[in-house]
DNA sequence: ATTCATAATTATTGATGCATAATATTGACT
DNA sequence: AGTCAATATTATGCATCAATAATTATGAAT
């Protein structure tokens, strides 16, 4: 019996998708340029969708289109980094005080809830990267502001173009940890502007970090 | 002697900016299929070029894709809209931070030029309209994050799509100078917290002469 | 020998054709 | 008469083909 491949997304959604990976895996490095026949082929279909999904991913930042040239993946430089790490920061801190005037207690109890899965997850830190995605990602749901979310989507994407985007440093876990408690003391006291304020401090620190 | 038809942009950039001015001036409605097939004929075209702009489109957010339904443009309800408008309050007050930090004296001059012509122009609506544009625009260029000036850029397409976008309502013209001079005293004061506040506050007035 | 110009090659951009999925229409059956 | 099913139509999605622009290589002239 054969699966049926049914198609929830179109095929262009689908090279996009793969091209991702392969980008923020390094495989195709940023500056290099992208060989639009060599991949088709190498994926077994035709140019049309190809140019398709480089459109996508030039609209995310990800690559970058030259008339005539073709595309090649977007180089990030220092200050471009610290560019969107900055944007981040400021529409995350944005969220997380909107969480605080407007979360249910239930919105709030899902991140604690959140929170302590990631408090036990210290041992493994492949899952600790896991539930920490999650708790942002949750944190600007509760926001609930699509367009945000579609933005930070897409800075976020722009970070993991550089090798060093780790977030979190090894060894900046536990501390990690204690800032999220304070953060979510300050949403649970239903302090906007101390929410706000913990989740810059969050990323102040992360930034420190990477230095 | 024949005009050279010299291709600064793509074929499916030209047809994108054509599309936005049509959605704009509501000439395509919000909720309404985009024919490809009708639009390509009218313009002379080929589907390919066509199909790519739409893509870009969906990536601006002006118009929504289905699979194997086409495209549509976007329709916004009033909740989109105030999401929309509180994040280009959020980062254009941030720019104003920055710009209050870093700017150079030249740098806040050419504001100050700009606000001068501003004043100038109170007579004339439309003029007011796309020199006060010209500020903010000024004023984000001037804070030099490229992807925020991305973002506010999409933003502001997405406000655009609205019959009632008019940031500036007629009657605003004097108190929403009277903002102005009040941010760029902020900013000539090199005070960023003062200068964000300034720029929240010249928001917080236009959406309250908004309702 | 070096530089400029011309030609050839290569890759992108645009057009057209075909297959398929979704919707609409028509007809039959309850 | 209304509802469901089957068929026909239409539009999207993908593949292939042609044209054009840019780059590189080769040759000639200074």
């Amino acid at each position: 019996m054969a699966a049926i491949t049914l198609t929830p997304r179109a095929l262009y959604e689908e090279v996009a998708e793969l091209l991702r990976q392969r980008i923020f895996a390094r495989e195709l490095e940023p500056g290099s340029w992208i060989d639009e026949v060599k991949i088709a082929e190498a994926y077994g279909i035709s140019r049309t969708p190809m140019r398709e999904a480089l459109k996508v991913l030039a609209a995310e930042g990800l690559v970058t289109m030259k008339v005539r040239r073709g595309a090649y993946v977007t180089e990030v430089n220092e200050k471009d980094l610290n560019d969107v790490y900055h944007l981040l920061a400021l529409l995350e801190s944005d969220a997380a005080g909107v969480v605080a005037e407007r979360a249910t207690d239930a919105d709030l109890q899902s991140l604690a809830d959140l929170h302590q899965s990631l408090e036990q997850s210290q041992a493994d830190r492949e899952t600790f990267f896991r539930i920490n995605e999650e708790f942002h990602q949750r944190l600007l749901q509760l926001a609930d502001n699509r367009w945000r979310e579609q933005m930070v989507a897409d800075l976020r994407k722009v970070m993991k173009l550089n090798r060093h985007q780790s977030l979190l440093k090894s060894g900046r876990i536990t501390e990690s940890l204690q800032e999220h408690r304070l953060l979510l003391q300050a949403l649970q006291a239903r302090d906007p502007s101390a929410s706000a304020q913990r989740m810059r401090e969050h990323f102040q620190s992360g930034l420190e970090a990477a230095n």
